[in-house]
DNA sequence: CTTTTAAATAGGAAAATTTCCTATATAATA
DNA sequence: TATTATATAGGAAATTTTCCTATTTAAAAG
């Protein structure tokens, strides 16, 4: 991640003052399965992180290192990435498009943008690689879910 | 999807066309996958697509529908809608960034792209319900895997 | 229109991923 | 320290996807 980056401390304070504020208990095995993804820079999977963990707490259970995931990302101390549900969906491949989920019923709309399409990218990543295509995926809740 | 769009009989030509060039049999299956997905609008996973087909094709496996979309996709005909792999990743959530994951590796990048934070919403979308964020998905080939 | 053959399929088994169940343990509070 | 609601471990179960193999079929050749 890019800098200005916030300090593993920060990120764990924000987790402490979260779990005070929400009634959510701090357990050691929450802690250390934030503090592990905190200090990540890979994007792991939950399996991944469970053996990372495993060396330090050796009876850590795989549905713990889940059930924390899925705790934290509901509260936004953690992001999910590029996944809608358990399976996969598909579509006819058409030409340039973007996504528009609703968080609420999933169904996910096709629109275009060419004003994203044509933006230029960031210096940054001029050294990267060769990027191919990009995407925008855009979230909310649509008005049969309001 | 908004229009211009491809008429189905554009797109079953555009699927024998590339099954004659590519030596890919077109057989009786993979024409009712496509065409069951070509007509769909709802991004469908394998198994609904596979319920929606067994009305006409009893005897139609689902590992065929896995298989067929799977074939599909490495030949662009036929797109996986965001996810990565099989497993979910995550991270802790930061400030607003963006991804860049190299196909090849499969490694993604984080970056800012502020450019693309600011630029207004398509008109069209205005009526759909309240959109909440927007992500911008890049994908490529690394430096390392060219 | 047959024969040939490499590729694809059906169906069930297996693998992989995620969630559920329940007895036990623990954080937070009193 | 006692209480209690919540969380955990461990294994079972559910879900999703892929693999295996005998059979079928599309495409090409005769």
């Amino acid at each position: 991640m890019p800098s200005p980056e916030k300090s593993l401390d920060e990120k764990l304070r924000r987790l402490e003052r979260f779990c005070k504020s929400s009634g959510m208990k701090l357990t050691h095995q929450r802690l250390e399965v934030f503090r592990e993804l905190a200090l990540a820079t890979d994007h792991p999977s939950a399996e991944i992180l469970h053996r990372r963990l495993q060396l330090r707490l050796p009876t850590l259970s795989l549905d713990t290192v889940y059930r924390t995931l899925a705790t934290l990302e509901e509260h936004d101390l953690v992001a999910r990435i590029q996944t809608t549900e358990s399976q996969a969906r598909f579509e006819v491949q058409e030409q340039i498009h973007h996504h528009l989920i609703c968080d609420s019923c999933k169904k996910i709309v096709d629109f275009h943008w060419p004003d994203f399409d044509r933006i230029p990218l960031p210096e940054e990543l001029s050294s990267w690689g060769a990027i191919t295509h990009r995407k925008a995926i855009l979230h909310g809740r649509c008005r049969h879910c309001s």
